[in-house]
DNA sequence: GTACATGCAAATTATTTGCAACAGG
DNA sequence: CCTGTTGCAAATAATTTGCATGTAC
């Protein structure tokens, strides 16, 4: 492996990263970089989150729409994935030991590094107007 | 909702996808096809494949890798994404209702369609040999 | 000073879409 | 027939990459 420089552009995308809860995907980041860096390129934005992905400080979410979506948060837990809005949301630590060992007992020969946990639907304020227009834009 | 049409294509395309448990993806699919349709595109697997799913018919995968890759077998089971080979296996009906409950306790106000269980780590035969470049290959 | 990182722009990959011809009901 | 569907090719969207320059250590 390569010896890592801590960039001032690394430490200021994985502390945005770190101080939010709405999964943001790479434009949103790019934008937010920008506030604090006008002159970061999307490119970096990408390279260091596979960076900080590999180096497992980060969390990628694959479960809505094309565009990834990164987790700094890395305290067990799930995510709900709203099929109107689109939002991500943290469902609050869902028994994770006894799910894991359930798992597990699946997976005799398997090398198990980590067990993921989504749901998918509406939330509360999509729930209320669940009109076909939000549903469309969201969809899986 | 428009009038959907049993199309020859349509048709194929959800044989072969209840027909398999290798999750493939459109690329996969595509070459499949051919097999029986040579003058098959690959606009309409991926139109097919959309229909499919807001049909409810097969199920689109989202945790490996920049391809999506689909599920035409909807019994309920979880899924083991590979990081060394890439391979997505079924996980065994893991208790389903007891973890639906247990996330459904902790999203009071949503409205919930669907719950996932997805792991990742090494299948028996890519944790055997556990070499570098297995690992790059199927990286998330 | 030596690599690793960056900014920029061009390239790649997966997926979607416009359109004229085709075909299911 | 009427309208959803197809094949084809061009368009889009997300992400990656090549390269000269910059910068962390």
């Amino acid at each position: 492996m390569v010896q890592l420089r801590n960039t001032k552009q690394r430490k200021i995308l994985l502390e945005i990263l770190q101080s939010t809860d709405t999964h943001p995907g790479a434009d949103w980041l790019y934008q937010k970089m920008r506030q604090e860096m006008p002159q970061v390129s999307l490119g970096t934005i990408y390279r260091n989150l596979n960076i900080l992905r590999e180096q497992g400080l980060i969390r990628e979410l694959n479960g809505c729409g094309s565009q990834s979506r990164f987790d700094g948060i890395l305290t067990p837990h799930g995510h709900f994935y709203c099929l109107g809005c689109g939002e991500v949301h943290d469902i609050p630590n869902t028994r994770p030991t006894p799910l894991e060992e359930d798992v597990k007992a699946n997976l005799d020969d398997y090398l198990l590094s980590e067990v993921e946990v989504s749901a998918y639907g509406y939330c509360p304020r999509c729930k209320e107007h669940a009109c076909l227009e939000i549903t469309k834009k969201g969809e899986k």
